[in-house]
RNA sequence: GGGAGCUUAGCUCAGUUGGUAGAGCAUAUGCCUUACAAGCAUAGGGUCAUCGGUUCGACCCCGGUAGCUCCCACCA
């Protein structure tokens, strides 16, 4: 056996035990039948930029749960992927390259966005190797790879057939800077800065005022609505009758009629309680165009300009469109007056431009009629922590939207349709030709209608139309170890923050309750945020992003990053303190090399299989209290608070083993002649047990740190060539007797330490008397304690207190 | 406007069956102790946001109020 070096060097170390786990496939999965199965659904990180510490701790703390399953004795799956196709990515590229995919064929762009993505998925694996994550990178997955294109595909196919996905000429949202449709989740609200113009429109002879911040909006107006119970409108509506000819109101500068008509949604103390609708002004015109069979009228074209059919500003943008509006208007003295406001609107989150509605044909998967099974899937999920639960049900209760798949992009999953040149019906790709480019190959059958030209669709699907398969994916891997589906869905847990339960968890729970009708995964371990300060998330446009991971894991060690992690409540925001980190970690680092240093130095003549025929009453109680820590820490761990199990590693290692446990056995270790060389193997049994499950709970937390100490003192006693393959003991039910004889020499040591300090005596000072208060029913255990009470305290005399 | 979380020592936070308030950091004082001065010991420091209720007893349970944070809605 060898010894451990004065000082820990850990960046040196944790290289060297990188570079042991690789060569001895510490983390590969092997899947062992005689073992239970956990399986993890590990957020693919989106490929739109660099990842930042707060990225490093959620992962961190999932990886910690995954060590701890391993050494729990389960066959633990845990892979990792990329998502790497989609929006985020093609910014990421245009942002890099300053080109714009509408400009380059398409084919150039993906490739520009192929290779971009590759580097940085290279650097992003560099970071989780050096962070020491024992995922198994045999079992990486890319949402852009040939194979989840085909299972995507198919997912797709499949929803279709089912009539889960459907086609829709219909309003959606749009981006007028993407250029593409977006789903509700991807909608971000922002306070902008707007004017509320009152404009008289016509009433017969008279005016009707009304409000709007939409004047560029006027043309596509189709009908003016008021509260039916608005006393001011009341007499417009009296003797018409029902269904009667509404009234009718001139669209002022266009000088057509719209009808009047009354919705209980129009509020009556806003603006003039008259509103314009238009298609599309916001969400609540497309309500009521369909609940009242409206007409509409294209105002807005898909890249961001007005209609060549609407006069005065046919061809301008949105703002100079609604300028040029209010100029002509002013100059009409059709403005009554305007208020500068500050209001909500909603924007596209991906690039914060204001989100318009206007018809287009899409993909939508329905989700609006099965809210009931979504909420009661939901209730079949554990969340973690379990309030999590009220963000997916509220978002489901809120829906407005399907949730529409299709986009208007390139770099993504082409949507495997062709449609019939004459009668526009779809037609699918067969399953066992994906994946499949409908531009690149063409569409061999014969349409219904007996046409035999087809056009190929040209949008993608949205990023989480793919991304919302992982446990597909990632059972599609599994089987390749021989997992069958029926042992390994739902999966066991998923593991993802808390801003991506209105999309990943939420696409994920309805893809999978469409295709396999179950949930996907029995646990959802949601994760906080790393904050710079309260309510500022750290990221490089705030420039709060001080220091990259890669510099961070490089000046302080990934142990150290990961043990701070490790600090966090399980679905609360933490704000990250770079001395606090430094200070904690390097603090139990040191501590735990030192101590181990000192097991270790006792340890020479140990024989693990030799058990002593008596354990002393006070390494009985260290025993125990290892076993309670171990029992609690399990208790803690399986509702995946990693910090609190931690503090109770933290507990039992300093303050019962460092503080109290080795200063009382010390001197019986160092000189069995006058303590007795039984006892010494008693004291050896003791530390030896306490050390090694120390270790084991810290190895999840402190990998290298305590693979390097085991394989340099452990190894040769425990046998496994890694601390990760060992499993956590089991223990019995807890003897709280020997716990509280515990506390009374604690209390006693207490007491000696607090006279001597206020004496200013060294610890090792010689007093008269130590004094210990216990209930008699102790009083064996105290005697055969005494010798090694005298030496910590260094009393001529014990006198005990019954 | 609806919902959730938080408010405990100077700072960061624990406090999971309701029974005398805890840790780390910081501060003060002392101590070279056969692992550790990258250490150890001891101490000071709290009307547990606030008001009311239940209870023999409330940081904990219930209700109200205030402040902070987040999610959702608000887009005429």
């Amino acid at each position: 056996m060898r010894e451990l070096e004065k000082y820990y060097d850990g960046l040196k170390t944790e290289k060297e035990m990188r570079e042991y786990w690789r060569e001895n496939k510490i983390y590969d999965f092997v899947y062992d039948k005689n073992k239970p199965l956990y399986s993890i659904d590990t957020p693919p990180p989106t490929v739109s930029g660099s990842l930042h510490i707060g990225h490093i701790f959620s992962y961190t703390q999932a990886e910690m749960i995954a060590r701890y399953r391993r050494m729990r004795g389960y066959n633990v799956f845990y892979p990792f992927g990329f998502d790497d196709n989609g929006l985020p990515s093609e910014r990421l590229v245009e942002k890099e390259t300053g080109v714009k995919a509408y400009n380059l064929p398409r084919s150039e762009f993906n490739k520009m966005c192929m290779e971009t993505v590759k580097k940085y998925e290279d650097e992003f694996k560099e970071l989780w190797q050096a962070m020491g994550f024992s995922c198994d990178w045999n079992l990486q997955y890319a949402t852009i790879s040939p194979n989840t294109q085909k299972l995507s595909q198919k997912s797709f196919i499949e929803l279709a057939k089912n009539n889960r996905a459907y086609i829709k000429e219909s309003p959606v949202l749009w981006c007028t800077e993407c250029q593409t449709s977006i789903a509700q989740a991807e909608l971000d609200s922002k306070d902008i800065d707007s004017c509320f113009y009152h404009i008289n429109f016509g009433l017969g002879d008279s005016v009707l005022e009304i409000a709007t911040t939409r004047p560029e909006l006027l043309y596509s107006v189709v009908c003016i609505f008021v509260n039916p119970n608005d006393e001011r409108y009341k007499k417009l509506f009296a003797g018409r009758g029902d269904p009667g000819a509404p009234p009718k109101v001139k669209v002022p500068l266009y000088n057509f009629e719209v009808p009047l008509l009354t919705d209980e949604k129009v509020a009556i103390d806003k603006g003039t309680g008259a509103v314009m609708c238009a298609t599309f002004g916001d969400s609540t015109d497309v309500e009521w165009t369909e609940q009242h069979n409206l007409e509409y009228k294209k105002a807005i074209m898909p890249y961001g300009k007005i209609s060549d059919e609407a006069e005065f500003i046919a061809g301008l943008r949105i703002k100079a469109a609604r300028k040029e509006i209010v100029r002509l208007l002013e100059e009409n003295n059709l403005i009554v007056k305007s208020e500068n406001i500050s209001h909500a609107v909603s924007v596209h989150e991906r690039c914060g431009t204001e989100v318009e509605i206007i018809p287009s044909r899409q993909w939508y998967i329905d989700v609006m009629s099965k809210k009931e099974e979504l909420l009661k899937a939901g209730d079949k999920i554990k969340w973690y922590p379990e309030h999590m639960k009220n963000r997916y049900v509220n978002w489901v209760e809120n829906l407005k939207w399907d949730w529409c798949i299709s986009r208007q992009r390139y770099f993504g999953i082409p949507i495997p349709v062709w449609y019939c040149e004459k009668c526009e019906t779809p037609v699918f790709a067969e399953i066992e030709n994906l994946p499949i480019n409908p531009i690149e190959t063409k569409y061999t059958g014969v349409c219904s209608c007996g046409c035999a030209e087809f056009i190929p669709d040209k949008a993608v699907f949205d990023t989480w139309a793919t991304s919302s398969i992982t446990p597909q994916l990632n059972l599609d891997t599994a089987k390749k170890y021989g997992i069958e589906e029926k042992d390994f869905m739902p999966m066991s847990m998923r593991t993802q923050a808390h801003e991506i339960i209105r999309t990943w968890a939420f696409y994920t729970i309805a893809k999978s309750l469409y295709h396999t009708n179950q949930i996907p995964w029995f646990d959802a371990m949601i994760c906080g945020f790393v904050l710079a300060k309260p309510g500022e998330k750290i990221s490089k446009s705030k420039g709060n992003a001080k220091f990259s991971p890669q510099e961070l894991i490089k000046q302080y060690s990934a142990d150290s990053l990961r043990y701070y992690a490790a600090t966090a409540r399980l679905g609360t925001d933490m704000y990250f303190d770079i001395q606090e980190m430094q200070d904690s970690s390097k603090r139990l680092i040191t501590k735990l090399w030192n101590s181990s240093k000192f097991v270790l130095s006792h340890l020479e003549d140990f024989d693990p299989k030799y058990k002593p025929e008596k354990i002393l009453p006070v390494d009985r109680w260290i025993i125990e209290r290892t076993n309670e820590a171990i029992l609690e820490s399990v208790k803690w761990l399986d509702e995946y608070e990693i910090g609190m199990a931690r503090k109770v590693a933290d507990d039992l290692f300093w303050k019962d083993l460092c503080d109290n446990y080795i200063e009382i056995v010390k001197e019986r270790l160092y000189q069995p002649e006058k303590h007795g060389y039984e006892e010494r193997k008693s004291a050896q049994y003791a530390i030896y047990y306490c050390l090694f499950n120390i270790l084991k709970i810290y190895a999840i937390y402190i990998p290298h740190e305590t693979e390097y100490i085991y394989l340099n003192g452990l190894k040769d006693f425990a046998g496994e060539i890694s601390i990760h393959l060992t499993e956590w003991e089991k223990p019995a039910e807890i003897d709280s007797k020997i716990l509280e004889f515990g506390d009374i020499l604690k209390q006693a040591i207490s007491d000696m330490r607090k006279y001597k300090t206020e004496n200013n005596l060294s610890m090792r000072a010689e007093i008269d008397e130590a004094v210990i208060k216990a209930k008699p029913e102790f009083k064996a255990w105290l005697i055969e304690t005494e010798k090694d009470f005298t030496a910590c305290s260094h009393a001529k005399k014990i006198a005990y207190e019954f």
